[in-house]
DNA sequence: ATATCGATTATCT
DNA sequence: GATAATCGATATG
């Protein structure tokens, strides 16, 4: 309990205003960030190393790209807090919806560097220590869908939730980790606007869900 | 190392 | 009825 109480000391929950920016803007500022996840005797933090942006009607990629739904709500609403939605029947996906109140901007959580509660997070999803040096830990978070898993977030439970809120159990934390190197790609995975370049990459990180189409655009 | 494929369901056309 | 912002397994060089 000292432990993990010590651990958040000096880290302090993100500006609600980080996010009134087009993601666009956003996504270098909260690359080098730290996501937490609170559990009744748990802490488990992973800093931000990819993201990727999605638009508004302008970004055929976009989930909001025809406009408002029951799924999407969220991201019309108040900057800084968490859609997620499940994807091909298997994964969920954690992002943070960006601008005012009206607007559909988000940043997509693409790859996270564990930092607090490895092992939980390792047996979450259930990856071994067979392996070694990084794979491992890259296992652990380094992909959308690796990084729900790790920190157990659902749709059911966290779609909604406000991202700078340090009294929740899901916020998004400074721990004064230095200004970041960035790095841009096109987005992955994706079939329209493909090209677009809207992966954000902490340069150089080991821990990215992908270690090759990292060129610079 | 890269390539291809199946899983499995909420969501939208 | 088709699709999807993924992952892990299997096959192949």
């Amino acid at each position: 309990m000292r432990e993990t109480a010590s651990w958040l000391d000096g880290v302090k929950p993100v500006l609600r205003s980080l996010f009134l920016p087009d993601p666009r803007q956003v996504a270098p500022l909260l690359l080098g960030k730290v996501l937490i996840r609170r559990g009744k005797d748990s802490l488990l933090a992973g800093r931000i190393v990819e993201l990727e942006a999605y638009l508004g009607a302008e970004d055929p990629a976009a989930h909001a790209a025809a406009g408002r739904t029951a799924r999407n709500q969220v991201l019309f609403g108040p900057p800084g807090h968490a859609y997620v939605y499940f994807i091909y029947g298997t994964h969920y996906c954690l992002n943070v919806s960006c601008m005012a109140e009206g607007e559909a901007g988000c940043l997509l959580f693409r790859a996270l560097e564990p930092l607090h509660g490895v092992e939980e997070m390792a047996a979450a999803r259930r990856v071994t220590k067979t392996e070694r040096g990084n794979n491992l830990l890259r296992r652990i978070a380094g992909g959308p869908g690796r990084l729900a898993q790790a920190l157990g977030i659902t749709r059911e439970r966290d779609n909604g939730k406000d991202l700078t809120d340090d009294a929740g159990d899901l916020w998004i934390g400074d721990d004064g980790f230095e200004k970041p190197k960035v790095q841009t790609t096109a987005r992955i995975g994706i079939t329209r606007a493909a090209d677009l370049p809207l992966r954000y990459l902490l340069a150089g990180s080991p821990f990215a869900s992908r270690q090759t189409e990292n060129t610079v655009k």
